[in-house]
Order: structure tokens, then sequence, then C-alpha cells
DNA sequence: CACAAGAATGATAACGGTGTCATTTCATGG
DNA sequence: CCATGAAATGACACCGTTATCATTCTTGTG
């Protein structure tokens, strides 16, 4: 029972092994690094040492000089909104490969957390920050600014992005779907989606469909405008409050799948006929969207790919090349089903 | 243009507020953290002072010597999947007050991946590490038991947890479920559900299926168990496999309710009656179990509650204090609706 | 065989905080 | 006016790793 000092002797570091292996401490972190300057046959013994001892490297210390930490931070504002946690999940594969760890913040909708989190994710030295969308305080923007920190902004485009911009142009996407609904002869067009303070992705919409209608000579309504969670429920509540405040609707785009999919549910269980009285049109796709009844209309847009994209942009910038493009924009297209 | 030695003018530490607010550095490092001991003016002055500068904290630093990171690391098998999404959302805002950061890591339903992101996150020194269930390689359970470590497995119940178990028997769960549809004078049920390799939740409700049946005296027939991902596909398609294959198929038990809505629909489509021809039963109640047509029987269990109490029983430890309990069953409730 | 050039390894000093214990300051009462 | 103890502040070392530059060891070559 030689403890060395105190009652710590949990903590292995290089230096033990440093020790062991008769070598010098630099020695030991080259090659546990892979350095290619330490010779093969002392870097395996080297290994085989560490794993012997237990040996759990200390990332922090690490940081502390080479200002690496292999970590990615993502602020989404809600992670159990499926279309995030899908983009989470492929940001996650596509930097994992390479080591890289993501730190994962929620906004829920709120430019003020997303500064304060954005604040402690410098704080930890993460080597890029993802954001989702182009909205955020002046204190964030400076700060982002300042550190110099790779950036990427997501889900919506802009022109002038702080970093790399990769997403849907989200104005254009509900021009298309509003469009549609009027050339189905539609005049009364509600609109069902997200909150729109603080969230550009839903002012996009809001306003590609408000400019639609107002091109096609059709009043805005406000009362045909409901926003509310992206959830089933908030599609469902609205057919129900058109329904019951005798409101005259003969279209509804709802700005996710999900809400379309309450609005379907309720209509069906209404036994509102689709789209003979009442046309519906998704945003995203979703795999449901084909498995109701009646199919959904929906504009479609590679999901998946928007977190690939982010991937690829951040591993370009990590490793010091440019990244493919300053803005990227996926993409969208109109999927004409039953319910128009 | 007195750049102090080489240009790297940007790092602001808390040497340089010292140096301004004519203080030690430990003074400024006590300030910031608000202790108690530094005179309240001074600690004003000194937090004007570090506002000014801009300063951000290095939580690396801090993180070598007091051994705190303030961070948690979440395994889950899966983000996509909205059951974990909606734990690792509610862990997050649990934790979040307290200052906590979620490292988030998806073993894709492996035990070797699990292992390996338990070593990172070892390395990273999170405060905290949750694991989806309580299968683990011998690797893995070692290290977390020589780190000592707070451990918290969620989703399945086990005797013997490596620190606090959090969620739902899945056992006993699926035996609930079997029984109902046998007492609704089912014979040939199927089960639909996820990979069992590695996923001992997946392995507990297949045995409890299994055993339901033979209690019954009801054959087990290996046509009649799928498995596949977490999606809607996976219902839909058991559903055509089981008439393009003519098997007789009267009660379908599937482990998810997402996969229950693809056999709903599938079913719906084929004009196959429920419960009349297919009994069938979900799990999870998620909001669309009683929205769909027919409404869905399924088993219910207070999924937000999982993610709360996981980080109740984190905060606990982490403070010092016991957690709540070692094991702790939110229980369940079959919910009959129109399917059954 | 001396010597240059590269390969392999090492010594030293940070990196930016914080724990620990020492010191100074200040009000209080005898 | 000084002893006393609490309040406030400071000095120093160190956390575990790595960047930087220096040193030693090989090896091939004229």
């Amino acid at each position: 029972m030689t403890t060395s000092r105190r009652a710590k002797p949990e903590t292995v570091t290089i230096r033990d092994i440093a020790a062991r292996a008769d070598v010098s401490p630099i020695t030991v972190s080259r090659a546990l690094r892979g350095s290619e300057v330490v010779r093969p046959e002392t870097r395996e013994h080297i290994a085989r040492i560490a794993r012997e001892l237990g040996y759990i490297p200390n990332f922090a210390a690490g940081m502390l000089t080479s200002k690496v930490s292999s970590m990615i931070a993502v602020i989404v504002p809600n992670m159990a909104n499926s279309i995030f946690a899908t983009t989470l999940q492929e940001i996650g594969e596509g930097v994992g490969e390479d080591g890289y760890q993501l730190l994962i913040g929620c906004s829920d909708y709120s430019l003020e957390r997303e500064e304060e989190l954005v604040r402690t994710f410098l704080s930890r030295q993460t080597d890029a920050i993802v954001l989702t969308g182009h909205l955020h305080t002046p204190a964030t923007e400076k700060m982002l600014r300042q550190s110099r920190v790779p950036v990427v902004e997501m889900w919506s485009l802009s022109g002038a992005p702080l970093g790399v911009s990769i997403g849907v142009n989200n104005y254009d996407a509900a021009v298309t779907a509003t469009e549609h609904l009027i050339s189905r002869g539609r005049r009364r067009i509600a609109y069902i989606g997200g909150d729109p303070s603080g969230n550009d992705r839903a002012q996009a919409r809001i306003q590609g469909y408000r400019d639609t209608l107002e091109k096609a000579g059709l009043d805005f309504d406000p009362a045909l405008l409901r926003t509310g969670s992206f959830e089933f429920d908030t599609g469902a509540e609205a057919v129900s409050f058109f329904v019951e405040e005798g409101l005259d609707v003969d279209a509804i785009f709802a700005a996710s799948d999900i809400i379309a999919l309450g609005v379907i549910l309720e209509l069906n269980r209404r036994r509102i006929a689709m789209p003979e009285k009442i046309a519906v049109c998704g945003f995203d796709d979703a795999r449901i969207a084909q498995m109701v009844q009646p199919a959904l209309t929906t504009i479609k847009f590679p999901r998946r790919e928007i977190g690939q994209r982010v991937a690829e942009a951040l591993l370009a910038m990590l490793s010091g090349r440019a990244p493919p493009q300053k803005t990227c924009d996926i993409g969208y297209s109109l999927i004409v089903r039953e319910t128009t």
C-alpha cells in the first residue's frame, strides 16, 4: 500500500506511462496521437502500456494548449421535433467519423436563450457552431464574429450569412404551395404553422403565403392564420376552430406534415371530404404523407441532405479548406397527391 | 498598434481583468463565480470590467483543476426516434437550469459503439453518464465502475444497475398487451418490433410476448415475428408480408405506436377490418394513437416522465445527495380503444 | 572516417484557471 | 491603544497535456 501521496490513486496520466515505458511524457503524447515521428515499435510499446494501465486521456488538458476541443455545438429550437432530430442525427453521423462530438443546445425558439447558449459554447471552445436560422440578437452576432469560430446557419437561407448558410428557401416554397392551392380554384386559404416570433423560417413562409394571396387578389383574413407547436394537435385544433366558428375555408396550407396529418385526421373524423370541400397541402414530405388516406399533397425537400451538407461544410471548414459554397439551397418540389 | 507579443490579441483572460481592476487573478476568479467572500462592490467592479473586455471564460482551464465539466453525457441508440428525442429534450431542460450541458452520442444500437462513446465521454470528464438500457460490454461496465462517474440507465429496468435505473418494465408490458389480445379470442398473434440484438428493451418485450403465448398454450410461429426500424414502413411492410405470404394472422402487437400506425394505415388501405379481422395493439400511446381511425389500443406510459426522473436523479447525484431510489419503475397501463 | 542531414526523442515553458494556505485589512471590545 | 478574530485578498503551485525549440542518435556519403 504505497499510495503516492494522498488517497487519489486513480488517475493515470501520460507521465505514469512515460515512467513505465522509460521515455519522456511528450513522446507518450505523440505516440498516443499516432504521430509519424515516433518509431513504430515505440509507439506500439507505449500503446500497450497505456492499455495495461487503463489510461484515459484528459481532453481538458489537451484543449488548453492545443485549442482544439473536437466538439461541435449545434443549437436547435427543439429536439423533439422530428425535423431537427433527424438533422442532428445526420450531422452527428457526418462529423462523428472524424472524432467530433456534438454538444447540443435547445433554444426553445428564443433568441435570448440562443445568445446564452452561444456564450457557453464559446466558453467550451467548441470548434464550430451550428445555428438554426438567421435571426440572432446583435450580441450573438458580435460574439460569433469576434470569436472567429466557423459558423453554419441552417434551415433558412440568407444572402449575408455569418459563415455558411445551408437550407431551404421557405418563402419560395410557401409561394409554390399557395399558388398550387389557388390554381385548384381555392379562395379561402388558411395557414397553420409555427409561431413566427424569433423564427425566420415561419416568418418567411407566412410572408410567402400572404404575398401570394395578395398577388392573386385574395384578401388575407387573420382568422385563417393559426399558429401553434409542430404537433398533430395544432392541425386538429385549427380544423375544429374553423368549423366551430363557422369560418368559410376551402383550403389549408400546413407548414409541417405533422400538422397536416392532424388536419387530415380531424377532417376525416368530421367527414369533411378532401379535396372536394377542403384541399390540404403540407410541408416536408414525411413518410406518413403518402401513407395517410387521402394521401397528402406536400412540399418535398431532401430533409436528410441538410444535415449531410452541414456536416460536409463543417469538416471542410475545420480542416482549413474552404466550404463548398457560402450559401447552399437544397431546393424543394411540390408533390401533388390526393388532398388537392 | 502595440500588439503584446504575437498576432494573438484576442483572448481575454482573468489576468487581463485582474490588471485592469487592480486585484489579483484569484480574486477575479472568485468574483466571477459569485463567491460570497469577495466584497460586493469589488465583485461588481470586476463584473463590469469583464463585460467591457468581452471576457469569455475558458471551461477547459477550469475543468483541469476543479474536475467539474458541467457536461452530462447521454447515449441513445438513435436521436431521430421520437421517443429518445423527447427524452433528450426533457433531460436537457431538467439539468439545463443548473448549468449543465448535454453531450449526446448515438450508439446506433451497437454495444461496441457505446463502449467507444463511453470512453471518449470519460476523456471529456463529463460529470455524469446516461445510458439507454442495461446491456453493455464488459469493458464498458469496467470503465464506468472504475471511473466512479454517476451513471443512470434508462428505458429498461434492472435489479443490479450500474448506478440508478429508471424505466419501464418492458417484459410485463408485453405480457399485458399479449394477454389482452388473447382475451379478445385471438390465437394467431404477430409481433412487430425492433431488432433485439444489443437491445434489452426489445428482448424483454419479445420474451414477454413469447412467454404469454406459451402460457396460453399457443404456438410461437417465427414467421409472425417481424423486426425492423421504428418507422411507419416497418409496420406497413409487415402487414404486406403477412397478406402476401397468405399467413393466418388475427392480431398484431406492435412494439411502437409508429409501427402500429403503419399497420393501421396499411390495413385500411387493404380494407381489412379492425378489430374484426385483425386486432392491433401498440406501445407508447403517442398522440397519434387516439387520432387515427380506428383509434389504437396501446400500452401507455408517462413518456415525458422518464426524462424528468433522469434529470432529477442526475441533479441529486451531482449535488452529492443520494438519488431518490436505486430503481424507478415509471409504470404503464393498457389503454383499450377501437383496434381490439 | 569525419561530417552533414535527417530521424527520433527530450527539456522547458506555457495553456488559463482554481485549490490551498498565507497574509493583510478592518472593526470591535477590553 | 493593542489584542483578537473575522473578512477580504493574495501568492504559489499545480491540474495534464502539447507547442516549440533543442538535443541526441542514426545513417549514408564523399
